[in-house]
DNA sequence: TTGAAAGCGCTAACAT
DNA sequence: ATGTTAGCGCTTTCAA
């Protein structure tokens, strides 16, 4: 391995020029010169290892998510890669797989590796405190994190459960139902949230508790609480769902048994992914991934550049601009 | 920040102890004791640079892909960090955009950062010699890595085309077009041949050249693509897509003209993300994404742990049992 | 502008 | 079983 010693000695310097015209420092321009051609016949790469133990710092943004296989923390991934990149950090990926524990050990791990730490908090008990406490600094992301104290981007996800159900509201439909995912997760609690104020500002009344069905944030959950919802004594006319994977989950049962999506109507709070072609009458929203993981990033690197002020919240507007592009396929 | 020596002093031993506790060394029980009690209330957690240094190692896998929302890397991505996680490595997450500059600097920039890198080469000239010079080991994934004596791990592009295709013909079709990424892209070049081979074995003849169409691998591209083949005087009775976006928009842009997917057969290689409801028509065929990032990830283990065999090349088979799960919409 | 040298936190000989 | 100690490769005073 070719060290900065190799490139002294060839380049005739000391290790100090070495390192200094590496790291943008004055040097005079022929010593540079040398040092550089010295370098590119070695072959010298700095070792970061040794340049972070002397620095103290690492250059690393540690993004915690429950799976990388859903296109909604994929967005936020790819937003943090981003401001992360242009700042000159790279991002370290870990699946928390929605589990707790294994989240715990993420961050144990991430603590002696990273500048920061951007987490999806798999749960309200989630205790980052340890992280925090070694100044490591911490944004919590999509979620809140109750235990901690330490910088939160969320989504508006009332107002974004609120705008959803008002499409279905103005498309004409009058019993609109819910689906959303399970009870003390925090974004399915404010989607209900969401879509009962809908209801008290369209209808003047609150829903029925009947109307609301919780499930995990799956096509399956979608699907089931579909069907459970098709056989109330009086069923919905219309559905909102709580994220995509729901939505998709509902279209695909309402496809099976034969509805016509023009007559039955479905909204998703959140795009689908590859833009896939969308059926007349599913009306899609937008949730802001992308802009999560650009602010989360932005906040993270002001903590690791020292901004030391209390904890923020920051709420994500859910702009209801315009629906996802999409096509609609006759039904 | 809490070195060993604080531990080391609070529990009344030397710093070789308490690294012993910490790496699972023999140690006596009481001792042991004293170092984790320690450890705990000084909220001790090891300097992993330090550590890195020391070791000369990094126990953290570079995982490089064009694009972090594409299901298809995120899926190759989850593979790897799955072996990647079992065997205590991490993974760094670089996007590379299809830009064979920006996969360079990324590569460089790993280099002093990882134990090995995980690449799907942006470019047929990409040069991975300098991180095997420099004792990084590289595996080539999704593509071939022609420059360089690295080992490779690709999906066997060419049967899963042929047997796209043929399923095409089985149902009916005889005029069956192809639509595909970039020339000398290899996936797309290779998936070209596969079609090709379709048409010989089952009707005795190559393809006419009108019938393939070349365009990026984008929703758009197969939209146009489509668009073009029906312009032919003699036009295709059916498409294949050489991956979902194509399909996709091959999708897009038949059910914008009316046309009826029982009637006008696609296919895609690769299936769509979220398994979203597939129209009745669209036949989609598997890629193995996941067995993709598993294998590369054993590969570049065992490169890391010293394997230093002449370079490999893997082709994980594109096992065409079924089709992705689907419901089918009426049309 | 440049060099000498200390030391970041840790592990692994080598001693004991 | 445990302690002592020498670096891993780099940056950064401090002196010259």
């Amino acid at each position: 391995m070719t060290t900065i010693y190799d490139v002294a000695e060839r380049a005739g310097v000391s290790t100090a020029t070495v390192s200094r015209v590496f790291n943008g420092t004055k040097v005079s321009t022929a010593k540079a010169e040398a040092v550089r051609a010295a370098a590119a016949a070695l072959g010298f790469v700095p070792n970061g290892n040794a340049r972070r133990l002397r620095m103290g710092s690492s250059q690393i943004i540690a993004v915690l998510i429950p799976d990388i296989e859903n296109s909604f923390f994929t967005a936020l991934t790819r937003g943090v890669t981003d401001i992360a990149r242009a700042a000159g950090y790279s991002v370290m990926l870990g699946n928390t797989d929605e589990n707790p524990q294994l989240e715990a050990e993420l961050v144990a791990a991430a603590i002696g590796d990273v500048a920061g730490i951007i987490v999806a908090p798999t749960s309200d008990e989630a205790d980052y405190s340890l992280p925090v406490s070694r100044g490591v600094p911490v944004v919590a992301i999509d979620r809140d994190a109750p235990q901690s104290q330490v910088d939160v981007v969320v989504a508006d996800n009332v107002a974004g459960a609120e705008d959803a159900t008002e499409r279905l509201f103005d498309l004409g439909f009058v019993r609109v139902a819910c689906i959303s995912g399970p009870t003390h997760v925090m974004t399915a609690d404010l989607r209900v949230e969401g879509w009962k104020k809908a209801w008290l500002k369209r209808l003047g009344t609150l829903p029925p508790d009947e109307l609301c069905i919780r499930v995990p944030y799956t096509m399956d959950g979608g699907d089931s609480a579909t069907e459970e919802l098709s056989k109330l004594s009086q069923p919905p006319d219309a559905i909102f769902a709580a994220n995509n994977r729901l939505a998709v989950g509902a279209v695909r049962h309402l496809v099976t048994v034969g509805k016509d999506l023009t007559e039955f109507g479905v909204v998703s709070l959140g795009e689908l992914p590859l833009t896939l072609y969308i059926p007349r009458g599913l009306v899609v929203t937008h949730l802001p991934a992308r802009e999560l993981g650009t602010r989360a990033a932005e906040m993270l690197l002001e903590r690791i550049r020292g901004y030391s002020g209390p904890p923020r919240r920051e709420v994500v507007a859910t702009v209801v601009t315009h629906d996802q592009h999409a096509f609609a396929m006759t039904p």
